[in-house]
RNA sequence: GCCCCCAUCGUCUAGAGGCCUAGGACACCUCCCUUUCACGGAGGCGACGGGGAUUCGAAUUCCCCUGGGGGUACCA
């Protein structure tokens, strides 16, 4: 039987790294297994699902390249199919009607919390006589469908990644309910735990793989695989994503959504490579980049850890960085000039090509992260550029201004095409002032990049000299020199 | 409270009884490259939570403790 997983986002939220990180596993070993990844949308929550977080959420997957081969499908298409089969467990006997209120139920767990018991529902609706739910209807009390949940067995499943998983009935919490409050006569809304049954089994998925934090529910719906008479996938409960203080990530953590990781400067293929080492690790060990494709190709529940990882940014950003340094320097501008544009930065792309390139290769090698282009940049595209506080200090310095000076005046009668071109003039002009080498270069740039740290110098001159911006620079640090 | 799970450098991890004086990567430190800053290169620092047990031998097996995490909805 050919591999089918899936991965259900909920749509209240964008698309979380969390969710990402688990569609990386189910795309990894669907890719593996060489079978199929299904979207579903999981939006039985009405009040809080939204349809930009959908979205979002499909924008995210297909920008980290997780493709799905079926959907998306919306649960809330699929509402007939889940009251059938609550309708289905109903006539079998396995669930029933329970009409306990909202406050009973409080009274009840409030009683069990004094008493330092885990909180439970006590079934006490499972063999109501017809006459007594009769009253509760004359009453014109709604009720919930609840699914009987046995206390004396033992649930038990062999996990991928954790091995045998053994669960009390009795841990459970009672008879679980699968459809919210309604009118005796009506079913309400199928819940969460139903839903994904009835969909897992109508859908054909063999493989559930999700987060660890879905163990109990496991528990849970196996039993109802079993009330439904379907077959069982296999199950494999990856490790969770921590936050760096070792919490479970939620959004409370800053940034935890693909889109903003996007925003923030980060190429998916180091983001997908970042999550799926997150966890797992290839037969070599010491091999830490490698495309999805790659990792599909050896992909293997065996090598999953149990233990939860801990979010490391500094990781995350090296391998960033290793992209971005191994990236062509036509398809590096491609990626920053988007953050240009927004800086408000003058260029175009078809006939500052040349130029645009070369900027790409001088800065790619000192980029981690796409957004600092921004500011790594600034100097080639903005003249009203602020000199830094340590370049004002040095131009103010004795004998710049007459560096600067000299140099001005040599600039029109030299060519400066080339390294050597550039690299002769600082040596004449080094020369006829009588100066170190040292003061010149320093001093050209801060008056060329107005600032003291900084990519190549030469490198940056030629390419301030494309534009003409490299004499109006060093006449205006020389105003400042001077003043 | 109750249930379940986990436990190797600061972090991600390799390790499935002798190959471990515990390997790799990030971070950090030093040096080299470079009259700047990065990049890059070469080194360095740095861990088996504690206690029992099994064994000739344990990071690796078992038990207890401790610590951490997850779950305990008419959310997903």
């Amino acid at each position: 039987m050919s591999v089918r997983v899936r991965i259900a986002p909920s749509p209240t939220g964008n698309l979380h790294i969390g969710t990402a990180r688990t569609a990386v596993f189910n795309w990894l070993f669907a890719r593996h297994q060489g079978g199929q990844f299904i979207l579903r949308v999981e939006d039985t929550d009405l009040e809080r699902s939204r349809p930009e977080f959908t979205q979002n959420i499909t924008e995210g997957l297909q920008w980290l390249g997780l493709q799905w081969d079926e959907g998306p499908f919306f649960q809330s298409d699929r509402m007939d199919l889940y009251k059938k089969a609550v309708q289905t467990l109903l006539d079998k006997g396995l669930a029933y009607r329970c009409y306990v209120t909202a406050e009973e139920l409080d009274a009840l767990r409030a009683s069990q919390e004094a008493q330092k018991q885990a909180p439970r529902y006590d079934n006490r609706h499972r063999d109501l006589t017809p006459e007594q739910e009769a009253k509760f209807q004359e009453d014109g009390r709604e009720s919930v469908i609840r699914f009987k949940i046995d206390d004396d067995q033992t649930i038990v499943w062999q996990d991928m990644v954790r091995g045998t998983v053994t669960w009390k009935g009795s841990d459970l919490g009672g008879d679980m309910v699968i459809a919210r409050r309604a009118p005796a006569d009506e079913i309400g809304q199928p819940l969460y735990n139903f839903v994904v049954v009835v969909d897992d089994v109508d859908m054909g998925i063999t493989h559930v793989i999700r987060g660890e934090d879905h163990v109990a529910n496991t528990a849970k719906q196996l039993l109802l695989y079993e009330a439904l008479g379907a077959n069982v996938p296999e199950f494999s409960h990856t490790p969770l994503i921590l936050s760096p203080s070792g919490k479970k990530l939620s959004k409370r953590d800053g940034v935890t959504s693909i889109s903003d990781f996007q925003k923030m400067g980060y190429v998916p293929e180091a983001l997908a490579n970042y999550m799926s080492l997150l966890g797992w690790t290839p037969a070599d060990s010491t091999q830490e980049r490698f495309t999805l494709e790659d990792a599909a190709k050896q992909f293997d529940f065996k090598r999953v850890n149990k233990a939860g990882a801990k979010f490391d940014w500094d990781k995350l950003n090296w391998l960033n960085s290793q992209y971005l340094h191994d990236m062509a320097a036509w398809d590096l501008v491609e990626l920053m000039s988007p953050y240009w544009q927004e800086a408000g930065y003058g260029f175009d792309l078809e006939s500052d090509r040349p130029w645009l390139s070369q900027i790409a290769t001088l800065i790619g090698p000192s980029l981690e992260r796409l957004d600092q282009t921004t500011e790594m940049c600034r100097y080639l595209f903005d003249m009203n550029l602020a000199y830094s506080d340590e370049a004002v200090e040095h131009l103010k310095k004795d004998g710049v201004a007459e560096v600067l000076q000299a140099m001005v005046e040599a600039m029109p009668k030299a060519t400066l095409a080339t390294e050597e071109d550039a690299k002769a003039l600082i040596k004449e002009v080094t020369k006829a002032a009588g100066v170190k080498k040292g003061l010149v270069m320093k001093s050209l740039r801060a008056g060329l990049t107005c600032a003291l740290k900084g990519p190549d110098l030469v490198e940056s001159w030629l390419l301030l000299h494309q534009k003409g911006m490299d004499l109006k620079r060093l006449e205006k640090a020389i105003g400042i020199s001077q003043s």
